[in-house]
DNA sequence: CTCCGTTTGTTGAATTTTCAACATACTTTC
DNA sequence: GAAAGTATGTTGAAAATTCAACAAACGGAG
């Protein structure tokens, strides 16, 4: 588990809990590693959602897809984020939702009644980790109001120009990489992938962005 | 605070508390009621998210309102339900959203740093309180998640039946009432008014839904 | 009961999105 | 470095949504 230390200091999930707590931690919880190549599914909707996620190397995808084979991407997982724990947290019976590596990947599984049930060693870090793991899921509400705030904009046009200020604010500058293709980006939009294209085209022949590929810049 | 013992019994917040210990818990967490007529303001959008809300009695709406005057509504408040406790847990210096009151309603207001840092008295209830706001989050998420599912839809229909079809799951019958009036059933599915009124004309006719205001019957 | 304000339903035109099909650009593999 | 595969851009037709304007139904006040 050491190799993963640096990055899981990194996740808000473990917070004000020291390096050397953390590792007996590890144990308590019975934290697991698995592997997962590209396009391999890490949670499949349906399944019990009993672990959380926590993504070590790599990234991945949160989908859904409607019986018509209609994709919608919730969120991209980056390393050190945290996935999939309000619904092992809210004890539900499945998730709702698919995770699918983007990238080849290695994550982490934590068993959340282990969290959320005090352990057999008392662990005295479980009132902090619980606390850790509600500040998270604050942050995930806004989250979710963010992606509100772009997809209930009605055109194609407004949604993408509210993503990519999103973008800009959370980079700190006009200049930035996303993390989706053109196809994720209409995915995650909720929009027609064409039609992506065309406004991105159009926005940048009025020059108000410029932008290659997952690269962007607002002018 | 005594008469508001049986409502507050019911929310989520309070679970696992008994109800003499809540009553002192009140007081260390410096809660405070407040009254608000129909289409008041309760938090208004930019202001700082220091308190959050539990809903005592009436109901009020969950609004953003973009700069073209779009409304979208992203919830609906009814009684005991806690609302924008997620800015104030994630500690956000603003609120994003704007509160309006429905009808004529009932507010207690509790200063979330009470929860969040403990409060002089060594409550023994905070860690329970902490405990039920991380529930609380993580059942709010999966909100979230249905809201996606639905507006992730392309197609008035469809967004509308995915929202019908959840909530007679939640009501437990094919028959029941929904709290939005057309406006802002419209409001929250993000489709326009007119559009929507003709869907549900041709649902009826197509005997696939009755319907009668707010009072809807899957056939 | 009637009036008046509000909500809901209806319609057609304008706009926008979606869909399908193809062209072009880029990437990866051998 | 050529070939194959994938991603992006472009276009026009079809479908759906939005918009505006009005009609009908409903509910509350007096």
């Amino acid at each position: 588990m050491k190799k993963y230390i640096d990055i899981l200091r990194k996740c808000a999930l473990f917070n004000q809990i020291e390096e050397e707590n953390l590792i007996k931690m590890l144990g308590c919880l019975g934290a697991r590693v698995e592997s997962f190549d590209k396009k391999y599914t890490i949670f499949s909707e349906g399944s019990p959602a009993k672990y959380f996620g926590i993504m070590l190397s790599g990234s991945a995808q949160i989908i859904r897809v409607d019986y018509y084979g209609n994709r919608s991407i919730v969120s991209s997982i980056e390393p050190a984020e945290v996935f999939c724990e309000a619904f092992a947290c809210a004890e539900v019976r499945n998730t709702p939702v698919t995770v699918i590596a983007n990238e080849p990947c290695e994550v982490m599984l934590v068993d959340c009644s282990h969290v959320l049930h005090t352990c057999q060693n008392h662990c005295a870090f479980h009132q902090q980790l619980i606390f850790n793991l509600m500040k998270n899921l604050a942050a995930k509400n806004i989250m979710f109001h963010q992606k509100i705030e772009i997809t209930s904009k009605r055109s194609t046009r407004e949604k993408l120009m509210t993503y990519l200020m999103l973008q800009a604010k959370r980079a700190g500058s006009n200049s930035f990489d996303i993390p989706f293709d053109r196809q994720e980006l209409a995915d995650y939009l909720e929009v027609d992938r064409s039609g992506l294209s065309a406004e991105i085209s159009k926005l940048r022949s009025e020059g108000v962005i410029n932008s290659h590929r997952k690269h962007f810049e607002l002018l």
